[in-house]
DNA sequence: CACTTGACCTGTCCGC
DNA sequence: TGCGGACAGGTCAAGT
């Protein structure tokens, strides 16, 4: 669910909540999976280290220490990374905070920091997770080496765009939007969303789509993230940002989670197939 | 190598 | 009301 949209809403709350706090202590409840290698370097290495910047690449957050390591952050499906300052717990959250009192029985690590203050991580389907390693050896993991350009960066070109899909030129357009090795970032709701919006259907092959639709797809995804960051990302189930708060995008979603209502293009009945081993959604008029 | 499928988990919803 | 099964979807390992 968190997708490229939603992990840099996280990244901008955490951006301006965390840098400058040290942390005094970090604790996992019951899940030592969300947090495999919290070992020695734990406590040499994020123990009284003060965080000195927030950033994201494609869907995982990288919290940098003053001790040159860094966490490495990813929230999968249900994961959530929720501030609290020492004061905000319980009664007086704001209506469209999503969750209530922390702990809950969804909180797998804990960070406290020196001012009272605490960062938790909830994950409901544990398969987020935690790493703490040095800030230089991030690029090396695989993931970093494999996964493709940001496609909002402003460098990000549709030529480049293009030939980044030419690799999984026999598979389908939805499947290659999905592979983090194309483009980075994208995941369900925002594969449906553009795909709707440049009018192709997710089944095509992707050799089979001509420059011209590489040209609306180019912009209709970047199109629909930008949207998306606006309104603080899509809020399903379990997606909340570092406040705890909901995210509208859903609000204005054309075609996810939309089956069996109007297409607002044409008007058809939106229906929802599974394909490429997801659930997805489109209107079977306007996407050819 | 290109591509597809299943596993990892838990909570929710649907049909009987 | 209880219960089994399908489903939710990001990524990787294992399969064809």
């Amino acid at each position: 669910m968190p997708e490229l949209p939603e992990v840099e809403t996280v990244r901008r709350g955490l951006a301006d909540l965390l840098p400058g706090r040290e942390v005094q202590a970090a604790y996992q409840l019951e899940s030592p999976k969300s947090f495999p290698n919290a070992s020695a370097d734990v406590e040499q290495f994020l123990l009284n280290s003060k965080v000195t910047a927030v950033r994201r690449r494609a869907k995982v957050l990288l919290i940098d220490l003053s001790s040159d390591y860094t966490l490495v952050i990813h929230l999968k499906m249900t994961g959530q990374l929720v501030f609290r300052g020492k004061t905000s717990f319980g009664a007086g959250h704001p209506n469209d905070s999503l969750i209530g009192e922390l702990p809950d029985r969804s909180t797998r690590v804990v960070f406290e920091f020196a001012d009272g203050s605490r960062l938790y991580f909830n994950d409901q389907r544990k398969f987020g997770w935690v790493k703490l390693m040095p800030t230089l050896e991030v690029p090396n993991i695989d993931f970093m080496k494999k996964v493709g350009p940001e496609p909002l960066e402003a460098d990000f070109s549709l030529a480049q765009f293009r030939e980044r899909f030419r690799r999984r030129a026999n598979t389908n357009i939805k499947a290659a939007l999905l592979d983090q090795t194309v483009v980075a970032g994208v995941g369900n709701i925002y594969a449906d969303e553009s795909l709707w919006g440049a009018r192709i259907d997710p089944r095509r092959l992707v050799k089979s789509i001509s420059d011209q639709e590489f040209d609306l797809l180019y912009n209709e995804l970047r199109n629909v993230m930008n949207l998306a960051i606006e309104k603080g990302g899509s809020t399903d189930k379990n997606y909340v940002n570092a406040e705890g708060k909901r995210g509208s995008y859903m609000d204005f979603a054309r075609v996810f989670r939309r089956e069996n209502q109007a297409c607002p293009r044409c008007g058809s009945k939106i229906i929802k197939i599974r394909h490429a081993g997801r659930g997805t959604h489109l209107c079977e008029t306007c996407q050819e």
